[in-house]
DNA sequence: GTCTATATTTGGATAGAC
DNA sequence: GTCTATCCAAATATAGAC
């Protein structure tokens, strides 16, 4: 096996591992189990479990929302924008769950305030741009949609499994409320 | 000590505990330590730390906005609603914890399920009342709002940690935009 | 780098006295 | 009902061969 190939290994089923259980029910064994492989060389890797998780959690999922054509209208602008931000976030569960981990360890606890600013930030200033170009009213705050779409988002896929919505039509209800609530 | 003071002692220690770290993380110890008694007591009592869980988590908040008088504004009935059932979910942490803990085991699953459902229901009755009394529009969703107000506010108690916001704040913007995307 | 064993620690649970 | 002491399984972590 070449190139860290096994650390990938490793580090993807971290973060199936982590996404599913969190990190206290997440267990050192399945993950190697899950990567077919055992758990010394994860050791040998990260030095510990906390260390797995700082290296699992380090880089999140960059939302970019409102990168569309100038034409796009409004609606489907919002729909489109929103799905990106909930599926990508949906494919790096590890992501939510750190998010949202009660007591996340010192690094990583970090790690989830600095992601959260981070995807706040990017949301917030797509929300400005399409300001900008006529799609909002010009007295939206763009941070307080951003963090109310994002801590939406957040909060949908982790309460997920004891709704009964798919997340299309969740997205489609959620994009109806802030539409109403932004545009014109 | 008399009448079940002690077993109730271990419930309160027992919500803080959950609350705090989660199901997994959660130590029973910990739990021992903080009711003033030891574990034992705990197993006497309940036989398990998922039947202390179960019993800990048993009985929900139970969220009863919109009673107020026909006369007051709709937006700071909406705002003070809102900030009921945020207030209330904010004294029950082990509520938010396990409605968003990522493996709720048997029974826990099913008692967040239940608990969802049924605080979705209500604030969707009262929705529903509000337009019957002309506070929102014929064409907004009661159910739909219910459960967005319900998402958004469990998603902001449990990301809340990483947030530069007060929940005063959170609460004052959520009802805007819902506000904006309910009312005439 | 990767494995098989094994050590160590933690934490859920029980025994038994009072 | 409440305690102290203890057990035991599970889970993190390490030793050492290949």
């Amino acid at each position: 096996m070449r190139h860290g190939e096994s650390r990938q290994a490793v580090l993807n089923a971290a973060r199936a591992e982590f996404g599913e259980h969190g990190y206290a029910g997440a267990r050192v064994s399945r993950i190697a189990a899950r990567a077919g492989l055992n758990k010394q060389l994860i050791y040998y890797y990260f030095g510990s479990k906390s260390g797995l998780y700082a290296a699992a959690t380090s880089h999140g999922p960059t939302a970019e929302p409102l990168a569309q054509g100038p034409r796009t209208p409004a609606p489907e602008l919002v729909r489109t924008s929103l799905t990106r931000i909930l599926t990508s976030l949906a494919e790096r569960p590890e992501i939510v769950t750190l998010a949202v981990d009660p007591r996340p360890s010192g690094d990583a606890a970090i790690q989830a305030r600095a992601w959260i600013a981070h995807a706040t930030g990017e949301i917030a200033a797509a929300v400005s741009r399409g300001q900008g170009m006529g799609y909002f009213r010009d007295d939206v705050d763009p941070e307080s949609i951003a963090r109310q779409a994002l801590v939406s988002c957040l909060g949908f896929l982790a309460v997920r499994r004891h709704l009964d919505i798919s997340a299309d039509a969740w997205v489609r209800e959620l994009a109806d409320t802030l539409l109403r609530a932004t545009a014109w």
